[in-house]
DNA sequence: CTGATATCGAATATCATGTCTGCTAACGGA
DNA sequence: TCCGTTAGCAGACATGATATTCGATATCAG
């Protein structure tokens, strides 16, 4: 029986160069305008091998968890810091750092699968986070799961402004921004 | 030369029996699904014909301008009721009435450019309706790009949220949860 | 009625996807 | 270092959708 963590050194370069190949040609020309063949030709690997790891250019995409990780990471990063429900100001910097891979996966032509991704985390700990303080928000006849999209749907809107803008203002700005205009959410009207 | 205000009477059937194909398309079986053989078949038209009118299926759903002039009609109704920054009553009755073709536009496997153009067309109108009050408004220091964008964006996402879940409430209960939500930018602290 | 033009429909070129083949090269355990 | 196993390769092939072309025909407006 193989070893399944340390697959064959020749999977792991094949599935590597996929990966950085997506990841610049995504920057490159948009998910959506590349085609097998690009991919192919820019990892300069057969055809036959792409399609005995992936059916799809989404299946790469959806393989490909870095991102995934990387959010996560930053969100439970954010966490220690009880204030704020969702990690705002740890989003709008990582995404500030790594602008011009997230300016072409959110937002204007960008991969809805990957905005999915991010809203459906956002959702996840928002709604996490509400209900953990149910009782601190009597205030509000809102239910949860309305509150907590609003509050996902907010801050993804906040970002891919903020990237398509060319980050105009600081992330703590925008994190001050965010925390005003969802205030009604965040905390009684105090 | 010809009236270019009405054109030949078969080019309006043709136009017309398209765009026919296409609603019904996307309810039926979602807009990305859709194939120009499908849309000539429904249409029951000649495969030149449709390239002698657009160039692909996207220039078709653009010049399909009904939905962009239904929103602004509904948008304009509210308009008179001067309370609201955006007409959100007016649009959760209006996508509700007809939300079979809007559920398949907006949200979870719609149609991006569609959502943009209603995303575009509430922008707008918040940016336009903020820029009237903006004297009423300097208690906040958040750029009005920012809150429009808030506004728009947020409303958008209860819309799609509601569509998404089936309707679970009125569109009146609707419109008050996002009132109360987007409260820190609709009226003063008041 | 007549000249103009929209439509037809069928053939065709193009392009990307996805499958399959036999062959070669690289791997890793013994 | 050897050897059985497995990944990768090149390229042919089938498929399905897009987009163009052209002569014949039907329909239009005046």
């Amino acid at each position: 029986m193989t070893n399944e963590k340390t697959p064959d050194r020749r999977v792991r370069r094949t599935k590597q160069r996929l990966n950085d190949a997506l990841e610049s040609l995504i920057i490159e020309k948009g998910y959506d305008k590349i085609t097998v063949q690009d991919l192919i030709d820019r990892a300069d690997i057969g055809r036959s091998t792409f399609y005995a790891h992936y059916e799809t250019k989404d299946d790469l995409l959806v393989s490909w968890t870095q991102l995934a990780e990387d959010m996560d990471l930053h969100m439970a990063q954010e966490q220690t810091n009880a204030e704020s429900i969702v990690p705002s100001l740890a989003l709008f910097r990582h995404l500030g750092e790594y602008h011009r891979l997230y300016r072409a996966m959110i937002g204007g032509g960008g991969i809805d699968i990957v905005t999915e991704m991010i809203h459906s985390r956002l959702l996840h700990h928002a709604t996490f986070e509400l209900e953990r303080r149910a009782e601190a928000n009597r205030h509000t006849s809102i239910p949860i799961e309305v509150r907590a999209g609003f509050l996902a749907s907010s801050l993804l809107a906040l970002l891919t402004w903020w990237l398509d803008n060319d980050m105009p203002y600081p992330p703590e700005s925008m994190d001050e921004m965010y925390q005003e205009l969802t205030r009604t959410t965040q905390a009684p009207g105090k």
